[in-house]
DNA sequence: CGATGAATTGAAACTTGTCAACGGCAGTGG
DNA sequence: CCACTGCCGTTGACAAGTTTCAATTCATCG
């Protein structure tokens, strides 16, 4: 019923358009989540760490794919089986639905973002939302960690690959940021990257 | 406790940021979803019709605005009055879940419709879409109804309104479509239109 | 019929994408 | 131990798609 299961890096765990038989709760690790077009663009609609649930779909199957980028845990559990929990503990059914709730509102705000904001913006708020992930708390935590690609990070935002270097290296020419390493991003003024993030 | 109310067009019914006390229930008319940037950029991330529920967010502010495009009569309850409804009625809760979870969906398609995407597939998705939403048969009724006016539209697809009515015009040109009214589209060449969407 | 706002069209500017070259780091194998 | 190889990231020059600004036409309504 319950299966426990790991995904080494790079693997697919999940591919959109399959027959959305499972549902995911992942327990560690993180991974992408990604739509694509026939000619190969993608777009990566998320990324999801531990505690987050996937396959959440109405329809029979699934609407993204699901790519570890770092080995990822998860359990997994068939669709009936998870129906059989909802009835038994409703308080599951609750909690659902606010994880969903979240993930939608997330979703509203990456629209604006994808829609609305220029390569700076984007980029500046990428940065804003990884701090608050990587450090829950309001210390003056400036460290962030960038677990994925540049790629990765050219397909969550709408841009290239070259955008997303270029802009980082703008904010790093005008004293926002530090790149010690392409992976670890310091923020140095967090006021000044905040306006730089288009508000909200 | 549950109040029916109507929405005169342009009169905003929810206020992005607004303390979420109250959760809606279209029953008739269309209203546009949107968030928005201080300086005044606005990002529409849905039009809600008859049925739609609004307000689920967990958070105790609403995440979005809502203004209606036509006359709206809606439904509101108070956050209490619907938990009272969610403990009294487990299969709304089921039911809601399955909205959050289809609205996921959509959000998803949307993120790679604005990241993604050219002018031209967006344009072309929304057109097929708008389709879909107005007959949900498989008729060749080509003819789609427009109740939003382009600046709706181009807020909706991350677009200027000059980029949405030129994007139509070559369409028309191209033979794909028929513009009687700007308000109202006629879809002539289904197969070549979905082939300019980008797939999916 | 005139007035107002929406939609269309045109020309120029700008942001971002594309193509290409280079540098750096890691893993591999001689 | 060190060259080799491949991938990732950065940088540069140029092209392209979309936006901006401006003018014109078209619908709606009093």
């Amino acid at each position: 019923m319950a299966v426990t299961s790991t995904a080494e890096q790079g693997r697919t765990f999940i591919d959109e358009g399959d027959p959305a038989d499972h549902f995911f709760n992942i327990t560690s690790g993180t991974a992408r989540l990604f739509k694509s077009l026939p000619d190969g663009r993608r777009q990566i609609t998320g990324f999801a760490g531990r505690g987050h649930f996937l396959g959440l779909a109405v329809s029979n199957s699934y609407a993204f794919s699901a790519e570890a980028i770092e080995p990822v845990q998860y359990c997994r559990f068939s669709r009936a089986k998870l129906r059989m929990m909802l009835d038994d503990f409703p308080a599951l059914e609750k909690r659902l639905l606010d994880v969903a709730s979240n993930e939608l509102v997330a979703a509203q705000e990456q629209m604006l973002l994808l829609g609305r904001k220029t390569a700076r913006e984007r980029v500046a708020s990428f940065l804003l939302a990884r701090r608050l992930e990587s450090a829950a708390c309001v210390s003056p935590a400036v460290h962030v960690h960038l677990p994925m690609t540049r790629s990765d990070i050219a397909d969550y935002l709408g841009l290239t690959i070259e955008t997303v270097s270029r802009t980082l290296t703008g904010l790093k020419a005008d004293k926002l940021i530090g790149i010690p390493h392409p992976s670890e991003i310091i923020i140095l003024n967090h006021q000044g990257l905040t306006a730089q993030a288009g508000g909200h």
